[in-house]
DNA sequence: AGGCCCATGTAATCTGTTACATGATTCC
DNA sequence: GGAATCATGTAACAGATTACATGGGCCT
């Protein structure tokens, strides 16, 4: 039931349109949360029905009209009160760890293949991660940043992103080359 | 849609009943998925339905009778299917995430105990991950096991637990101790 | 001409969670 | 005596995904 929290969280620094924020939940908002274009407008509708946003259009010439939000008095509220409510911890929910669990008892051919794949992505999503960090902070150091600067939240959660995308890529890596060298191994057999 | 596999996966070792499933999903199987009872309970039932896994009553005096499931050839099988077609990214949902993402403009107090606790929980499953490994290679070394093991792909799905539970404690340590920081320099003023 | 980007939704379906239900045995 | 464990489910609800729908502008 987080989702609306994590629309108002992302709607913080600045107005968005659902197509925007949609985009964000796609990008730098999904290192904390995911959700597809369809929940966004919903929950944006729902969100402005209840007062914690309010919309405002947006006439353009050239492209559709757009509807840009931010977050009202009540829905800073609705915030803080989520601060103070007990977390459940999260799962996880991996197909590719469901795949190497059971690679003892299947081909590995393509386990290696989407290995190697995801190391990519998530090397790809690391790096990305570190530009946004340095933008973020710019020319103090992360400590300086962290200690004094204003806004610091997005960084934190930056950071968390960064950490489990590098492990991402060094267990998938990793994991790919055992079951790679396990294969020629066998193959020699 | 791989609640299924992630059942047939878990049943890969050993025969399990329902409970004992439910059991393994809370523990040793949550470092690739986690599922309610209620789910395992319904998904072996339409695994069973699909021949996928055989179930066979086991009559017990002292407590209630159980069914214990194994994979059928059907079943290794589906995985076989599974491990070769594409695999779709999973995403992060955390809730802890949201509340720091928007600590700047809330009260971190709660925020930063949330972080206290979550650290030591995550600890506490890296330890438990370490000692599971530990048990898994005997006294073999680590590399020697992953070369020439019988059965690495619950190590290396437990490998991926830990360094995620490793980052997640170090995270959260980190993030609560900059949080307490910042509280007292602004009490200060 | 075909495909992508902007921009916003509805509807149907699938998955996951919460609440409820039962009942004996063992541990503190 | 009360709580936890073993053991299996049903039913209602909330949340997420997939499919469908529309339509102009821009780029190649």
């Amino acid at each position: 039931m987080a989702l609306r929290q994590a629309v108002l969280a992302a709607l913080l620094d600045e107005e968005l349109s659902g197509y925007q924020l949609a985009k964000s939940f796609d990008m730098g908002v999904a290192n904390f949360w995911h959700a597809l274009p369809q929940q966004l407008y919903a929950e944006l509708a729902k969100l402005e029905a209840e007062g914690l946003v309010t919309g405002r259009e947006v006439v353009q010439e050239t492209r559709p009209n757009k509807r840009l939000f931010k977050v009202t008095e009540a829905g800073l509220a609705e915030l803080e009160r989520f601060a103070a409510s007990s977390t459940k911890p999260s799962f996880i929910r991996e197909d590719l760890l469901v795949k190497v669990h059971a690679s003892d008892r299947t081909d590995t051919e393509q386990i290696v293949a989407q290995l190697l794949e995801r190391a990519a992505v998530a090397g790809a999503k690391a790096e990305l991660f570190g530009k946004i960090l340095r933008k973020m902070r710019g020319d103090r150091s992360e400590e300086e940043f962290l200690r004094h600067g204003e806004r610091i939240g997005p960084y934190l959660t930056c950071l968390a992103g960064l950490g489990f995308e590098q492990g991402n890529r060094d267990w998938c890596e990793r994991s790919a080359a055992i079951l790679r060298e396990r294969r020629t191994l066998r193959a020699e057999r």
